[in-house]
DNA sequence: CTACAATTTAATCATTTGATTAATACATTT
DNA sequence: AAATGTATTAATCAAATGATTAAATTGTAG
């Protein structure tokens, strides 16, 4: 008797799964779609994961600890001033981003939709309240809410990924040139949170 | 012989239309619960505007001249500074999008559910290369690509409202005080932008 | 090799879903 | 009021869809 389910027609069916939910969203994805795109007999599908909804929480797991747990290191590093997270957090972000421009609107789509699904499992909270990068900005300006700032950081960093369908679309800028943008804004996001942090 | 279609009827299935479009998205919508928001038989749906698909291009072409058209009128003004406009650019969404929160997530997904359906139809294009705000960036900042910029005040705008299911599920801020945060927001967009040109 | 368990497949099921239809109700014109 | 066109409804249809089943195939242990 065979211990483990074949790994390998399980993990196709991940991989497939992770393909077509990320660029379909959950509603509009069809396990038909799924199937076909791992090449593997629908059947499967429910054999391995039970349903439609347990293969896409296993996604969509993954997707938010991708999202919200990129910059979780960084942000709770006690030995890195508040000038050096802001850069570490805008870099970390474009560079996995780069290679997962979906995502951003992916998660946020998903979580929109099904905002009960998500209750606590976010560590979104913590980062944005509790976390160490958030008190070095409110010891820095305890004028104002940090949360003012933590957007400001984030939507340089995200907002162009989740643009990014409509600058296409709209011929504003494409494929080759977003990448350039994006990664010019590696360097730049730092020095524009400074000028924030003074303004 | 009435001439026209009992307008009420159609602009209730409209509105029905808009409420759960809106809200779940087209793939998720079930024509059947359009019908019931709106009290209507099912079948004056189809009655009234031919299918699903076609009820929801018009609802989405609304939705994309709400979110795109809102700035149009201030990014052309030959009368104001590069400062007014930043301004008057992120209390004009601030205030638009308070009242329509869901939007811009809404819009951004549609699209990059179905990028093909939108070439040109979208004047984002104009705004973000042509307009005579973006001169006004590439004069006072020749050295950097205006994009950046535009990315940055429009990111400050909207990036908030994109975050707000996240904000308000893992109970960040909630309801009423996101409010006071975004509002808070209409006047430090402006100098935030201002900082942003310096440095 | 044989027997047994795990995997895979094609066919099928029960619901859901967008759409249509035929009958009925309502309004307007003459 | 009769006739005609418009609006609404309940019932129904066909296709799509998530899931299951029973049979066939493959792999493994004894």
């Amino acid at each position: 008797m065979k211990k483990d389910k074949d790994a390998s027609t399980e993990e196709k069916i991940i991989e497939a799964a992770r393909k077509v939910f990320t660029r379909k969203g959950y509603a509009a994805t069809r396990t038909r779609d799924i199937a076909q795109e791992s090449g593997l007999n629908l059947a499967l599908l429910n054999y391995y994961f039970r349903s439609k909804e347990k293969l896409f929480e296993i996604i969509m797991a993954e997707k938010v600890v991708q999202l919200f747990g990129t910059i979780a290191p960084i942000v709770n590093n006690m030995d890195t001033s508040l000038e050096k997270k802001a850069g570490d957090i805008a870099d970390a972000y474009i560079t996995m981003l780069v290679n997962n421009p979906g995502l951003p609107l992916f998660v946020l789509s998903e979580i929109r939709n099904n905002p009960q699904m998500f209750g606590d499992k976010i560590h979104a909270g913590k980062i944005l309240t509790e976390s160490y990068f958030v008190k070095q900005i409110q010891e820095r300006r305890p004028d104002i809410n940090p949360l003012h700032l933590m957007l400001n950081l984030l939507g340089m960093s995200i907002f162009p990924f989740i643009c990014q369908p409509v600058l296409e679309g709209a011929n504003v800028i494409t494929g080759r040139a977003f990448e350039s943008l994006v990664a010019e804004r590696k360097n730049l996001i730092g020095i524009w949170f400074n000028a924030l942090l003074e303004a």
